[in-house]
DNA sequence: TACCTTAATATTGGATACAAGAGTCATTTG
DNA sequence: CAAATGACTCTTGTATCCAATATTAAGGTA
């Protein structure tokens, strides 16, 4: 689907950013650059390119003459990263809203009603990131949806972290609040749209709050 | 002043973005990785690595076998930037004003003085500069921060056009409202400062809605 | 034993050299 | 004359090799 870059550090990048993203790779893990250099059939070079693409990403820490690592949150990092969310996320919602297709509208129907019937934790948050991402995908505005692309890069470990912690309890709010974003957006309702999803995003945030377990483990 | 970085790649680094911030470089501009590497004595490898931290700044744009310019911003992009700031700095400035210690106070005071007699566009420029991100950088919030240090620096180079175009017009709302946010930081008044920053950067919004030349002349 | 010093090792940073892709311009062809 | 083709040139991308820094382990000293 994606135009196969001749440029390796960008394949390597891609490949990295996909491992990290779907949990192959965790948080605080050290990177060496010949592993992955071997790993990938290639030098160091464009491993390193390839980090320094993923820290634009936010997805790993590089400090100077040491090393790189995959980026890691404490408990309180990712809560700020939460309320910035609300602050922004629903901005970029209501400048989308106006240009999205009937395509996109179908599209989102479909995905809340597979998060309803999803069974593990894997399938629902690639649909939950779809639905969301897809609901933001028709704003022109380029730099605020970089920004939110990169926040829920920085927090899916974390999302999913919990998501498997609480496995098992009813996920009925969450899609109640889908069902009621996704009504708001169909009928073109910008006011009950923003206050839906900033209530959506901050009901997350204090799920949260509620589990420092979540952060335990990992060094920075 | 700063650590003198043994690190070739991050000297580079930073004496690009002091280039581009101080407008020595102009958005648009074509970066060659030759041109650099002899101008700072090194080989390209290092220039390449600067290249890459600048993408994670903000300001620099590569593409793939093709090369990289100098960040440069649309009319429409640059009011997005305002947009967003008005929605998170005053997050961050909330959460900066309990931890701003004496000292800070004391020169943020000396800062609006500053301003208001400064004379030339560069150091009125830098004074407000560093008038906000000091009001702001007691908060213990890294992304927050982070996000609105890129803001301001891809922003950076159009306030500066803006400025010098109406240069010899009247600065007291701008004044003013340093001091009406001076204020409510020295009274703990959060609330205020929230609104009053928000109001700030609003104004400013308009006043660059206002002025399309600005944006001129620079192709992407 | 605990701590500091020092040597060995592992890992990152950078230089040189080469390969590959993109862009340019002259030439050819309809 | 316009458009397409091709070689040439410029610039970026990568591999290999070497240098410098950090980390670890070992040994010695209080």
């Amino acid at each position: 689907m994606e135009a196969p870059t001749t440029v390796v550090s960008t394949r390597i990048a891609d490949a990295l950013r996909e491992q990290i993203l779907s949990g192959a790779m965790a948080p605080g893990e050290r990177i060496r650059q010949e592993e992955l250099a071997e790993e990938f059939g290639a030098s160091r070079i464009p491993v390193r390119e390839a980090l320094r693409i993923l820290v634009t990403d936010g997805l790993v820490t590089m400090v100077s003459n040491t090393g790189a690592w995959v980026s890691s949150l404490s408990q309180a990092e990712c809560i700020e990263q939460y309320l910035i969310r609300e602050r922004i996320e629903p901005l970029l919602l209501r400048e989308s809203m106006p240009h999205l297709t009937a395509a996109n509208v179908e599209r989102l129907s479909e995905l809340t009603a597979a998060m309803e019937s999803s069974t593990d934790v894997a399938s629902f948050m690639k649909l939950d990131r779809e639905f969301h991402l897809l609901a933001y995908s028709a704003a022109p505005n380029g730099t605020l949806a970089e920004i939110i692309h990169r926040l829920w890069n920085t927090t899916q470990h974390y999302r999913r972290a919990y998501s498997e912690m609480v496995r098992g309890t009813s996920l009925d709010v969450t899609h109640l609040e889908h069902r009621l974003l996704f009504d708001a957006i169909v009928r073109g309702d910008a006011e009950d749209a923003e206050r839906t999803l900033t209530g959506h995003i901050q009901r997350t945030r204090r799920e949260l709050e509620k589990h420092p377990e979540v952060f335990e483990v990992e060094g920075t």
